[in-house]
RNA sequence: GGUGCCAUAGCCAAGCGGUAAGGCCAAGGUCUGCAAAACCUUUAUUCCCCGGUUCAAAUCCGGGUGGCACCUCCA
């Protein structure tokens, strides 16, 4: 497989440190609100790699955090005069509705920045211990820098540039040895939660808590790290600086980012305040539409939210689900009996083609955009061969291929649910009047199945019952 | 000012040296009592513009134009 790298700004063949194994960790969410569909990008993107590694035979070990302290936290406890652990706990559970919404799996890991101190304390230690970080009286403990030759790598900055920068470093310069210092530990302001530290109490700066449960949890070295582009500068320059300076050792492997979700061509956040949170587009479209929409382009390419765009998501997803409910119906139908050989070979070879293009597709840095093409594919192929008749078992290698290669991309084709004796009695009631030719009643009782949310369509193989 | 990314049909979107995938929308057809679903056909002589390299470029190089992002909390 291969992955674009930030750090080498090239698609590396992927090799994991250890044979069969990969380590992967993902930015989690600051949980003092619900996460928006940008938020919402880089979380359905790790998850669908993390299923696709699996998929490939790797045991993968994943771990995306919980920032539960910072300015934000604290500024909104404040604003409702609870504890930030109080938000924390709420907007913890509001995240698993969304992310379990999304099918995203559960992370093996999911630590939290309050529950994991020791670890940051631990890596605060060793970077004063050595001189690397400084205290600023009153303020906190600093990363000086220029104590990291190879400070920039990732995001290919170098600090002259970043200090000829028109950005707000400048401002918040006194006491820094250079501008491009950072806090790693924070000390106690009035009303703010706190720990004990060697240096006093406060708390941990942004980035440490990264660094501090990627150690905890995976070890020095990973294989994976991932977060979304805005990420990459300074959060993820100062993680590496912080975690290679404290451990000696390369922090991650492989760098990769997620681009934007737009809107009107500008990216969706929270400052611009031009975001939909996943809360709200779920009353307009199902979590499904919405993962299959982010999965519908490259996880590197910008997408453009707009309420059409999710509609045609909508519509093509339909199509694949209702595939699948086809194929159901026939196979399981006793007045499908279809026999054609050729039919038969056909589908069955294009399920095989299907799953090597998708593989293929994958492989090459997670196009799921392309993978999606090869779902199409099939479904074509799996319709055509409803029509010419191929035997059940075709149909059943199609369907079984067809759950598989959506199952990887984390997409749920609706499942049909048991038919209620009442809606199948109606059923039949339409069926003797359609054959005595009364029109007009099978259309009445049609209308009433419609009414109680069930839909009924007339195929060569009988009528097929569907839940709206 | 520095550093990157992007520009492909009405819309979305792959392809990234070998002669334009796929989806949505639209039009016509087949099937159907009508629907629904499905299938078939049609929809870019052409990939923002100008040069260059090559037998061959949407794809590589140079120069434009337009858009976006990062350098500051941000997915």
């Amino acid at each position: 497989m291969k992955l674009f790298n930030t750090l080498t700004r090239t698609k590396d063949e992927f090799k994991t440190i250890e044979p069969g194994k990969v380590k992967m960790y993902a930015c989690g969410p600051t949980v003092y609100n619900y996460f928006h569909l940008g938020n919402a990008r880089p979380f359905v993107t790790f998850d669908t790699l993390r299923r696709y590694l699996e998929y490939r035979g790797y045991e993968v070990e994943f771990c995306q955090n919980f920032t539960d302290i910072d300015d934000k936290m604290i500024k909104r406890a404040n604003e409702e005069g609870v504890t930030v652990k109080d938000i924390a706990e709420r907007y913890i559970k509001e995240y698993y509705v969304d992310a379990d919404g999304l099918n995203c799996k559960r992370p093996t890991y999911q630590p939290r920045a309050t529950e994991s101190i020791g670890a940051i304390i631990g890596i605060v230690k060793a970077l004063y211990d050595q001189g690397i970080a400084y205290v600023i009286e009153g303020d906190g403990v600093y990363y000086d820098v220029t104590k990291k030759e190879d400070y920039g790598k990732l995001s290919h900055y170098n600090l002259d540039e970043l200090n000829a920068g028109g950005g707000e470093r400048k401002a918040s310069y006194e006491g820094k040895k250079n501008p491009g210092d950072f806090a790693i530990w924070k000390f106690k302001k009035e009303g703010e939660p706190s720990w004990n530290s060697p240096w006093g109490e406060g708390r941990p700066g942004w980035h440490i808590e990264c660094s501090a449960m990627i150690k905890k949890h995976l070890g020095n070295t990973i294989d994976i790290h991932g977060g979304g582009q805005d990420l990459i500068f300074p959060h993820h320059e100062n993680e590496i600086a912080q975690s290679e300076s404290a451990n000696g050792c390369t922090l991650a492997n492989y760098w990769v980012h997620n681009a934007f979700v737009n809107v009107d061509g500008e990216k969706m956040s929270k400052s611009l305040g031009n975001f939909f949170t996943i809360r709200d587009i779920v009353k307009h479209f199902p979590y499904e539409v919405i993962r299959f929409f982010i999965l519908s382009g490259h996880y590197r390419m910008p997408i453009n939210f707009s309420d059409e765009l999710l509609k045609a998501s909508q519509t093509g997803l339909q199509r694949i689900a209702t595939c699948a409910a086809n194929l159901k119906f026939n196979i399981e139908s006793d007045a499908y009996n279809g026999d054609d050989a050729s039919a038969s070979e056909a589908v069955k070879a294009a399920a095989q083609e299907a799953h090597d293009s998708f593989v293929a597709h994958m492989d090459d840095d997670l196009n799921t955009a392309d993978a999606i093409t090869d779902i199409y594919t099939l479904v074509k192929a799996a319709n055509t061969a409803i029509d010419n008749k191929a035997s059940k078992e075709a149909l059943q290698v199609a369907l079984d291929m067809l759950n598989e290669i959506t199952g990887v991309l984390g997409i749920v084709l609706k499942v049909e649910e048991d038919i209620p004796a009442e809606i199948t009695e109606l059923v039949e009631q339409r069926a003797a009047a359609k054959k005595a030719k009364d029109f007009a009643e099978a259309d009445r009782i049609r209308d009433l199945i419609t009414s109680k949310g069930y839909s009924v369509k007339d195929t060569p193989n009988g009528p097929q019952v569907e839940k709206l």
